[in-house]
DNA sequence: CTTACATAGTGTATGTTATACACTTACAAG
DNA sequence: CTTGTAAGTGTATAACATACACTATGTAAG
């Protein structure tokens, strides 16, 4: 820490991509854009990236990616840090280090922010994705793995959420990222006992059974809990 | 991402910062370093730090700082990424984002290392850090927190540990790093029974007391247990 | 060689939490 | 008013966490 950077140190580029994870049609998705930088990669799918400006920082970076590239209110999406990937040749042209970020935002926002896209850039379930540019298949993964973790411990998922949901919705978001079936009475209870939803009274209309009740979270900020 | 990096975009300077920690005398520590870089920081504390060479990964930089700086073989210690640090001012000088390791050695060969330092150099308490250069106050806050929170599911403390040890001195360091007392029995019982640990039969030797029996870690891989 | 000292090592009873499992309720639609 | 569909609920059992105190085994000193 005795030297201070010299503009010849300045050799890598900081650049920040961002794994926007959401639960669509019970099924985990991840936002995929589809980038043309010959030669290395032609029409070759990719996360939404961004070199940062100087006077980001890292998340602020993420934001405006959500904001410009797939026209995402940041508001309405949670985003932490996931890793930041530093291998040598991870960009083929240049030196890049990357901080990606784990994003997450309800399915029902989702599903109508996807109706404004282009064709280049799409919901995609993470069964179904394709060879990625740079090293975002490894982001990917990493971001599904620390999803999967975080769900059972921490009130991750709430970032998933509408404002308003269904216990049985809720379950369903569990069962989507964990990919198995839980018990509907063990869950309920879990999810009751943390105290960290209440209900709001009112039922969900318009459907020909008995109306759910609706819930909500009683704070958004994240915590360490026990879910499962 | 539809932009490379013209050269006039690389404004930030990357650099590693290591949090190394180890248990010293039943006290969690963390090495800091003084450094003397007037205007701001005149014989400061602070974490090792370098700038990230153009053929490094970060992991490569921690690992040349523990080297360089502290004369510490890499192989003697435990290293993981902690997270990317990029406040705007968090350098007062130049734009840096820091991407920061936690590091752990076993208190062992803490001690031995320590005696080849030079007076700028040393293992402090968490309880009795001074006021650090940068942002290194957060990120050694950041450390101390990950691996408090590490240490109850994952193996993680076994980084800290020696070849061999005695089961009272494994529950020393996890009553140093969650500084707080833990049952013998149960402790005992725990760790047995997660299967991470086996006794190499040999018994420690020149104590004026009964002696222990020894244990090793049958693996030294990075797992998630659940080990309180 | 006997005794004092210091830490190692061990088991059980009780409370808490996790799991497995099936029927009744409430509404809408026809 | 009957049918269809998902909502909502309780209990018994097993697994795990906690609290707690004495005996065992070595060294050292007299």
């Amino acid at each position: 820490m005795n030297k201070r950077a010299p503009e010849k140190m300045r050799f890598a580029a900081l650049a920040t991509d961002v794994v926007l994870c959401t639960v669509l049609d019970e099924k985990l998705k991840v936002l995929l854009m589809q980038i043309d930088l010959p030669p290395h990669y032609k029409n070759t799918w990719a996360l939404p990236g961004s070199l940062i400006r100087p006077n980001e920082t890292a998340i602020d970076t993420a934001k405006r990616l959500l904001a410009d590239k797939a026209k995402i209110d940041p508001k309405h999406a949670y985003l932490e840090q996931l890793y930041t990937f530093s291998r040598i040749d991870r960009d083929p042209r240049n030196r890049v280090v990357s901080v990606a970020y784990l994003g997450l935002i309800p399915g029902s926002r989702a599903a109508i922010y996807e109706r404004s896209w282009p064709k280049n850039m799409k919901w995609c379930d993470i069964e179904k994705i394709p060879s990625l540019a740079y090293d975002h298949t490894d982001m990917a993964r990493t971001a599904v793995e620390r999803l999967k973790s975080k769900i059972a411990y921490t009130n991750i998922a709430f970032g998933m959420m509408p404002e308003q949901f269904t216990l049985t919705e809720l379950q369903e978001l569990y069962e989507a990222i964990l990919n198995k079936e839980l018990d509907k009475r063990n869950f309920r209870r879990k999810v009751i006992d943390i105290g960290l939803i209440e209900t709001v009274k009112n039922k969900i209309t318009g459907v020909a059974h008995r109306p759910a009740l609706l819930y909500r979270f009683k704070s958004k900020k994240s915590q360490i809990i026990d879910v499962l």
